[in-house]
DNA sequence: ATAGGGTATTTTGTATACAATTTTGATAGA
DNA sequence: TCTATCAAAATTGTATACAAAATACCCTAT
C-alpha cells in the first residue's frame, strides 16, 4: 500500500503563493518579476523560485524571456481575439456534451451555483458573483466527464480573467446579462438540447469579447508602446 | 534599435535535444528520466537539465512527480479517449474556419502536402508520409489564422503521436484510408463548405482513436499494473 | 539639451555542495 | 518462500557561489 500524503515541496508552495498573487493582481501585466524580490518575499532561495515560475509558465500566467526574466504577459488584441474564439468553441463543446451526459445531481449543482451568483448580484458582491460564475463554467465542463477539456477551459478562463478585471468601467448592466445568458444555457442543458446549449454558450463567450478587448486596449494605451 | 539575435541558453539547447529524443522514442513512456544521466549525456549541470524538463512539462512530454522525478507519461485509456474527443472538436473547428478563411495559396500548399504524403505511401516511406500528414494537419490549422488554436492542436497531436507509434501492428490499410480522409477534408475546404469540412475532420480523428487505443492497451499490458 | 559610449550595478544563467527523500538490497523472522 | 525491517545507496530538492548578460548611470562630445 502506498498512500502518499500530498507532498509540499518549497517550490510547490511558492507556486501556489505566486499563483494567487498574480490572480489577485499583485503583479500587473507587463511588469517584470525579479527573482531576488521573490526570494525575500517568500524567504526561500532562487532555485525553487525559478522552478515555481517555470510551473506558472505552464498556466500562461508568466512568460520567460531569456536573460531578462519572467513577466506577466500582455497579449495583443489579436491574441485576445484568438483566445476567445477558441474558448467559445470549447465552452460550446462543453455545453453540448453536458446536455447529453450530465447527471441529475450535476444539474441541481449548476442550478445552485447560478442562484449563488444571482444572490451575489442582489447584494452587490461582485467578487462572490464572479467566483460563482467561474464555478458555473467549471462545473458545466465537468459534466462532460472529459478532464482534458476541463483543464483546457480552466487555463483559458484564468488567462482571460486577468485582463477582463483590468477595467471595471463601463460594465453597466453586464452582470445581469451574464446571469441571463447562464440561465439560458442551463435551461437548454436541462432540456437535454445539445445543439441549443452549444449555441447559447458560444454566443455567451463571444458577447464578452468586446468588453475584454476594451479593458485590454485601455491597458495597452496606458502602458505605451511596450518594450 | 534592438535586434536581439535568437538567444540560446544551455537549458534551451537541452530542451531541444530532449524534445527530439522523446519524440524519437529514446525514452519510452513510463520510463523514469534520471537527471544525472542527462547531465552526462549533454555535458551540463543539473540546473539547466531540470529547467529543460520543466519546459518539456509544458508540452506534456514529461510529467513531474515530487521526490521521484520526471517520466514520460503513460495516459490511461480514458485519458486517451478524452484527448481524442478534444482533438476531434478542435480539428473540426480548424477545418470549418479554414474553409472560410484560407487563401488560395494556402489551398495549393495543402494540396502539395497531401501529394507528398501520397508519394510517401507509394514508395513505402512511412516516416515521410507521417511527417507530411502531420504537416497537413498543422497547415490546415494555420489557415484559420488563430495561433492559439494552432499551438493547442500541435500539442495534442505530438502528445498523441507518442503512443500511436508504439504499435505498428495491425495497421493494414490504415495509411490509404488516412489519405482518403484527408482528401475528403481538403475537397470540402476548397469548396468553402465549412460544415462539411468540420464533419469530415471530426470523423477522421475519431476514426483513428481505435488504433491508438489498441497501441496504448498493448503497452499497458506489457508494462503491467504500473507503479 | 541631447546623443553616444563606457563602466558599475543589477539581474539572470549555470555549476556545485549539501539536505531531504526515496529506492535498493540484505538480513532476520515467520 | 515470503514478509518485514533497517541501513546503505541513489536520487531529487534546495541553497549558495560564481559566470554571463542586461540594465542603469555617469561622463563626454556635439
Amino acid at each position: 500500500m502506498d498512500i502518499r500524503v500530498e507532498v509540499r515541496t518549497v517550490s510547490r508552495v511558492a507556486y501556489d503563493h505566486l499563483y494567487r498573487m498574480i490572480l489577485a493582481g499583485e503583479f500587473l501585466p507587463g511588469q517584470w518579476i525579479k527573482e531576488r524580490q521573490l526570494t525575500e518575499l517568500l524567504g526561500i532561495s532562487r532555485t525553487p523560485v525559478r522552478e515555481a515560475l517555470r510551473m506558472l509558465e505552464q498556466e500562461r500566467l508568466v512568460v520567460s524571456i531569456p536573460h531578462r526574466g519572467f513577466r506577466v504577459p500582455i497579449p495583443t488584441i489579436k491574441e485576445l481575439e484568438d483566445f476567445y474564439e477558441l474558448r467559445a468553441e470549447l465552452e460550446g463543446m462543453a455545453a453540448r456534451l453536458a446536455a447529453t451526459r450530465a447527471a441529475e445531481a450535476d444539474l441541481s449543482h449548476l442550478k445552485s451555483l447560478w442562484e449563488a451568483a444571482q444572490e451575489g448580484l442582489r447584494v452587490g458582491d461582485a467578487t462572490a458573483m464572479a467566483e460563482s460564475n467561474d464555478a458555473f463554467h467549471h462545473s458545466l465542463a465537468q459534466c462532460t466527464g472529459n478532464a482534458e477539456l476541463v483543464s483546457s477551459l480552466d487555463r483559458l478562463r484564468t488567462g482571460i480573467d486577468l485582463y477582463r478585471n483590468l477595467s471595471w468601467s463601463a460594465q453597466k448592466g453586464r452582470p445581469a446579462l451574464t446571469l441571463e445568458q447562464h440561465q439560458r444555457i442551463l435551461t437548454f442543458v436541462c432540456q437535454r438540447n445539445g445543439p441549443a446549449a452549444q449555441d447559447s454558450a458560444r454566443t455567451h463567450i463571444l458577447d464578452s469579447l468586446a468588453l475584454a478587448k476594451q479593458g485590454l486596449q485601455s491597458f495597452h494605451h496606458q502602458s505605451g508602446p511596450n518594450e
